[in-house]
Order: structure tokens, then C-alpha cells, then sequence
DNA sequence: ATGAAAGCGCTAACAC
DNA sequence: GTGTTAGCGCTTTCAT
């Protein structure tokens, strides 16, 4: 081996250091520092010496080092709730596809609803250095935000957040979505809507459920309170809250769901409950994950891009590291829903059209 | 502003350095640094006057400067190769779980069989010093091999790497699981038995198609070509491929898929085209990801456990990053797989014996 | 057992 | 424009 001292340690120099650079460049250190980090008052003659040496010794600065010294880690913390939800892989992939090549690095961690690994994921991303933070848990708990707010950094939050300097926030227009569902699902005749929601301690779960109802207000529909089943965003807590709405003495038409993973949930207990969808009743979701058109029948949802939300965040995210960010002013960014109809939704049982029922006879036929 | 400077730049210092607990104390920083990192040389003594110290002032490391001069980040990297395939978050999850309280901060990167996105990931990784990387691709693209061995750091694979010092490997017992299946179909009575594979350039594809075909060949069941269709693990290919073999001459009565999303694919085009699972044909999945059970019909398919894999992982990367590991010698770890059986898998159509075929009558009567 | 001091690799202030 | 130099916060000799 040809470590030098036979010391047990691991310990593991840079095989290239930026003094072995400026040596063979002929030039200081700190010329090959201001030539790398491309500041322009560099001389273009000595700059490509030092971009030639780097080359030939295969230099790759010392990331530990430099935040050591300039204090900026180039690395931001993405807090989700849930790794294991399918909507927030492809959050983190966006997150990253945009954070990477703007020069960030990214440290994702979930929460789980767990407040003892909150807390333990927020010591290690202060300690690590992050530059700032996006918060996309969809509903914070409050500690967390304590914790957070005290080093005042830059810090993204989802719907809400306090009102202080350093911080911004994703206003994702719920009522905009879900309203479009409901007024989907009036236009077909469904006047019997039923909504699942997720766990209500997030602040975003009240507003797409009180989304749900001033949409079903506006069309002056009632909604008795047992069509509002409490779900949990997970599968089987979307499962439970449709059997239980299976179990009322009579069956909605349809049903909103407060994200996908519950809608899937909700298909899945009315196949074991052999209810068919939507023939019997419209199932309606929320996210439009990847998943949800490849359902059975693939899922009427309203769609929450992943892309706009990670590419608002990073921005956001930036505005509040950058002092000289051109959108270093701004506190709110704005994020689209819309309606996506698929399979899932369709006119009431028994009220189905005339002509739409010939059309779909004769493709039953067809099937047979 | 509390910043002393009126600066521009974001300089952000630590709130409290190790000098700081060191004046506190009243001892020297050398003794705090002892402290802190428990070495046992410390008289007791001290060593509660720099705690109550570290206690009263917040102090918290600084991990940039502690990599800076130890040499090791306590940074792991945990390359995969698609973060959006449902399998993977639950693979992260696990491993973090595993790695946080161990010590070490993972840097999770996947590839999307990118070899430019590789690439950069790579150099990401190296670059943040990590102390070793966990390749978890199933199926290693030899351009990130070569990268990654060049550094003769410590590197994971799965199924398959170079036999070098620093290198470990994770063997899962592909063979075991899908025998396992085959002779589950076999014994219920299938003989015609189709397979979609992945991705062939993938080692741990062609390891999942080989084992399939030697089950069969051990039980003397033929397997015309026309029954090995090609996939790419995904949902998309999973159904392309079962359209394909659905418009074979005879439906194969069942099929067994590379990987889950593969399966729920085909369950899609089975639906698609009309075809019941599993009264007319039998579909098994492979690696049992948490939406397995959720499908229509819930998944026969082999697990790969998430957990098992990623403590091999985790041990085989500690093994290799620190020197007096137990295991520092280990080259190789065993991943067992088996059979979960659900409803997706059930006899042949039109052999259902008869005493089973009676009570399935009496279930379908009390369902009606 | 403890402290003083020498860097780890780099950036930024300052001098020229 | 370029080089010199003083640290960033910490670990680790080396004396004591």
C-alpha cells in the first residue's frame, strides 16, 4: 500500500491538492482559486494554464474545505413527510433534477410523522451546514418549525409558514382543483359526494377538505356529515374510510379523496366490497402521481406538479440564499392544480344517458 | 442585523465554536475535542465540566471541519438506479434507518440509466467526500464500475463486482425465490408458463430469466422463446410485454414477472384485454413492494426484503470503511428470498378440481 | 492526563 | 491582475 505511515487510521489525504495545481501552473494558489471559481478578473492567459493544469492532475476542489471557509455548504435540506408515498420520490426527483445543475446539492430526509426523527433530521442538516430549507411535508408540526425559525436561515414552506424575513411560501391553489372535481362530477348528476380526508392535523388537508365543501356549497349541494370519512393518506387508512362510507345505508355516487394513495385505497375496498367503479359510484383523487393512471380503471384525479412545486421551491429556496437573487424580494410563488379525467368518474348508477348507454352496449358487445 | 460586518456576502459563523466550550470549561480545545469524541483517556472529571459546557452554550460540531482534517466525511453514498420505482424509496428508507444512528449521513443518487447522470453522481459523490459507496443498481453499468474502482475506496454491488481489496458483495439468492414460484405454479397445475424479464443488460435480470428457465427445465416443462418476453421493470413495459404474449395463439395460463412493477403492468393489460386474474391466467411479481398487496388481485410474488438488503449494505460498507470492523475480512453476504403467495396466483383455467372449485361456488354465492 | 501548536484545503482580505 | 497571508473549526501529534 502505499499509504506512508502504517497508521491504522483511514486516514485519506486529497490526491490533488489546489497548492500541487498552482505549482504546476507556475501561478499562487489563490490565482487558481479565483481562475476555478471563475472570477473574472483573472488573466484569460493564466486562467487556461490553471484550467489546463487542473485537467492534467485531475483536481477536483475540496468541497469540505471551501464551505469551511466561505460558510456556504452548497447544500440544502428537502424535508418530506413520507419517502415511501410515491408523490414524494418524484418531488425529490424534480427537486433534484433542478437543484443539482444550479450548483446545490441536496440532503432528503422524512419525517414519518415521527417528531423524534424530526427533530434528530433537523440537528443533522444543521450540522452539515445547509444553506436553507424547503419544508414540503404539507402540514408542519409546529416544533419543527420552532426549531428551524430560531437560526435564521432561509426556510421554503408549503401553504403556510410564520412571516418573517428569511421565509417563503408555496401557495398551492387547492380550491382551484378540487373545485373543478366537484363541479366534474355535478355536471355528470352526482348530487350524493362523499370526501376522504387525510390526517387533519395538516394545514393542508383542512383546506382541500374545506375546499371540497364551499365547492359543494356553491352548487348549494349538502353534504351530511357522515360523507366526510377521515382518512390518513395512506392506502389503508383509504381503504377503512370506504368501507365505512360502504357501510352507510345507502352508497354515495362518488367520492373525493384528499391524494391518490387514499383514492387507490378507496378502489381497492370497493373491488373486495364488489362494488364496481365507476359503474357504481366515481372515484375522484388528488396529486396525479405516476401511479394513478395505470389504476383500475385508471384514476380521475387533480393533478399537483411535482415539477412546478419543486421548481418553485428551489427558486424560492435560492431567492432566500442569493442576496443579489433577481427574486430575493418575493415571498409567495403560486402553484397550479387542475382537473385530469380518466376512468374513474362517471355519470351517477342508473342515471346513465341514453345514448352513452347504447354506445356502451354495443362495445360490450364487442368485448363479449 | 446582528452581523457585525455590513457585508453583502452571507457569511454565516458558527454560533459557538469549540473554543468557546473550551473558555467555558476552563480547559483547552484539545480536551474538548477528547471529550466530545469520548476518547477514554479524559479524566471524568473534565470531561463533565466540557458536557455541562457543550450543554450550556448549544454547541453543536462543525462536520465540515471535523471531515476537513479527520479525513472521513461519515458520508455514505447510495447509488440506485431509479428513485420513481416504488422498490427504491422503500430501499433508502431502510438504509437510512440503519446508517443515521450509526453514525453516517447517506447521499442518495440515482441514475435513471443515465451514463451522463451517472457520471456527474459520481463525481458528486466523490466530491463530498464520501467514505464509501452502495451501488444497488441490479445490473452495474461498467463505465461507473471503472470510476468508482479507480479511487480505491469502499465500494457495495449487488449480485456482482470486481474482485478487489475494497470491495464487497451482496448475493441475493434469485435462484431460491423463483424456483419457489415456478414449482408454487407447477404444483397447481400450470405447465404453460410465460416470463417478462427486465432490462437484460442488467446482471441481476438475466440471473431472475436464468433461474426461471432452469426451474422449469428441472421440472421438464418446455418453454417455447415466444413465452420470454422482454421488459424494462417498468409499469409501461410490463403491459406492452403482456399485450404481447396475450396475443399469442394460446394464452400462457401463467406468468411470472421480473420485478412488481412489471407484474402490476400486466395486470393492467390482462384487465386491458379483457383476461380475468387469476381465473384465467396466474401472474407472479418479484421483490413484494408494499403496493403488491394492494392490487387487484393482491400480488403472488417473491420477496426481496428491503431490510435484509439494506443491513447487508450497511454492514458490508462499515466492514469496509472502518479497519478494526469485525467484518473487515467479509467479502460476501447472502440476501434470501422466498415465495409470498396471495390471489393473483390460482390453478390453470378450466382445471380448478372439483371439491375446490365447490367451494369457491359457495364463496362467489354468499358474495352475490 | 492535559495543553500548545501544527496543519487539513481552501477563500478572501490585503498588499503590491 | 496577482501574490501573500490569515484564518474557517477541528483533530492530532508532541511535549509536558
Amino acid at each position: 500500500m502505499s499509504r506512508s505511515k502504517s497508521n491504522t487510521q483511514n486516514r485519506r489525504r486529497a490526491l490533488v491538492s489546489i497548492r500541487d495545481v498552482a505549482r504546476r501552473a507556475r501561478v499562487s494558489i489563490a490565482t487558481v482559486s479565483r481562475a476555478v471559481n471563475r472570477v473574472s478578473s483573472v488573466d484569460p492567459e493564466l486562467a487556461k494554464r490553471v484550467w489546463k493544469a487542473v485537467e492534467e492532475t485531475g483536481y477536483v476542489p475540496n468541497t469540505q474545505a471551501r464551505a469551511l471557509v466561505s460558510g456556504r455548504s452548497h447544500l440544502i435540506g428537502l424535508i418530506v413527510s413520507e419517502i415511501t408515498n410515491p408523490f414524494f420520490p418524484e418531488l425529490v426527483q424534480e427537486f433534484e433534477n433542478l437543484a443539482v445543475p444550479q450548483g446545490y446539492e441536496v440532503m432528503v430526509g422524512s419525517t414519518n410523522y415521527d417528531p423524534g426523527k424530526t427533530e434528530s433530521l433537523i440537528r443533522r442538516m444543521l450540522q452539515r451546514n445547509v444553506d436553507g430549507v424547503a419544508v414540503m411535508t404539507f402540514g408542519v408540526e409546529e416544533e419543527l418549525v420552532r426549531r428551524l425559525v430560531e437560526r435564521e436561515f432561509p426556510l421554503v414552506f408549503v401553504d403556510a409558514g410564520p412571516d418573517l424575513p428569511n421565509i417563503r411560501v408555496l401557495k398551492v391553489n387547492y380550491a382551484g382543483g378540487i373545485r373543478e372535481a366537484v363541479q366534474h362530477l355535478a355536471a355528470l348528476g352526482h348530487r350524493s359526494i362523499a370526501f376522504i380526508t387525510g390526517p387533519l392535523q395538516m394545514r393542508s388537508v383542512v383546506a382541500r377538505r374545506d375546499a371540497f365543501l364551499t365547492s359543494m356549497a356553491e352548487l348549494g349541494i349538502e353534504v351530511p356529515a357522515e360523507h366526510v370519512a377521515i382518512g390518513a393518506h395512506t392506502m389503508e387508512s383509504g381503504m377503512a374510510a370506504m368501507e365505512q362510507l360502504a357501510a352507510l345505508p345507502e352508497l354515495p355516487t362518488a367520492v373525493v379523496c384528499s391524494n391518490d394513495m387514499t383514492a387507490i385505497g378507496a378502489l381497492h375496498a370497493l373491488e373486495r366490497t364488489t362494488h364496481s367503479v365507476p359503474k357504481e359510484i366515481s372515484v375522484v383523487g388528488f396529486d396525479d402521481i405516476h401511479l394513478a393512471q395505470f389504476m383500475l380503471p385508471p384514476l380521475t384525479t387533480v393533478r399537483m406538479s411535482c415539477k412546478d412545486l419543486a421548481a418553485a421551491a428551489v427558486e424560492a429556496l435560492r431567492a432566500g440564499i442569493e442576496p443579489e437573487h433577481p427574486k430575493a424580494g418575493v415571498k409567495e410563488w403560486q402553484i397550479p392544480t387542475r382537473l385530469v379525467v380518466r376512468q374513474s368518474s362517471t355519470f351517477p348508477r342508473g342515471t346513465l344517458p341514453a345514448i352513452v348507454k347504447q354506445a356502451a352496449d354495443r362495445h360490450r358487445a364487442v368485448r363479449v
